[in-house]
DNA sequence: ACCTTTTTGCAAGCCAGTCGCAATAAGTGG
DNA sequence: CCACTTATTGCGACTGGCTTGCAAAAAGGT
């Protein structure tokens, strides 16, 4: 994925804040949250602003770069976007994510398609547990 | 649903914010924001405090009485308990929550009961996107 | 290099939700 | 019905994640 020809495509600048979040985002395999992403930013590159990280992160997602997850503990989740069948484990204790893919979330996905009255725009299926980690 | 009896047989006092929380989410089919809900107490009965609804929500999740959805929009909103196979409709719009049932959710309860290293305890599926109203 | 427009950093602000604590009221036993 | 114990409340202060207004900085076009 191209950070550059995705930003210019839709007129926006390839600046450096955009570049290291972007950076971040990819080097971290799995989900980051928005201060995870914000300390490892400004830990690469000291005077980036936080704010300037939360606008960029709405802007990515506008852009659909990346995804927005909402997690049980009230914060939320950020990855570079990837394929719809998946399950999100979401720890309750530790707050870590790890992903299930699995063919039933597109079934799902279809049957939620034709629901009436309702313009479904994405689907989000997500488990709340314990990980193996925090369990002993 | 009781809601006397669920408190004493957990050692848990009744008291009046407590009942008018229950009658409000009762009354209201559907899903409440946290706001909603210390609106609508504080309508019926003035001067009982947020936070006590706060607390009160709390503890009714605790004795699982209701149930907490986390929102697209990063709110979260509560209902009484129901059954589980159920696909929550979030309109990105006006917030409105509706519920689809579907037997596709157990199946992939049961499915996600086996993945290995993760300890499940509940499912979230939820699908995020435009209601008919704010279609137009 | 110049100019226009977007984007940034900063500091102040916002707001849902939480906390500590003294006052209040539920439940209990006499 | 009253006194007593202890959970619960209301209050106000506080927290922390996130947003915003604005002047200064930098991207990109010519």
């Amino acid at each position: 994925m191209d950070l550059e020809v995705a930003l210019r495509s839709q007129d926006h600048r390839v600046t450096r804040p955009r570049q290291v979040v972007w950076d971040v985002l990819t080097d971290a395999h799995g989900h980051l949250s928005a201060q995870e992403i914000a300390d490892e930013v400004s830990a690469r590159e000291p005077g980036i602003n936080v704010s300037s990280v939360y606008r960029t992160l709405t802007l990515f997602a506008e852009l659909e770069l990346v995804r927005e997850s909402r997690r049980a503990d009230g914060g939320s989740s950020w990855e570079p976007s990837h394929g719809d069948d998946v399950i999100h484990l979401v720890c309750s204790s530790c707050g870590v994510v790890r992903h299930h893919a699995s063919p039933l979330v597109n079934e799902l996905r279809h049957e939620v398609a034709h629901v009436p009255g309702f313009h479904v725009a994405g689907l989000d299926v997500a488990a709340n547990g314990v990980c193996e980690r925090c369990e002993s």
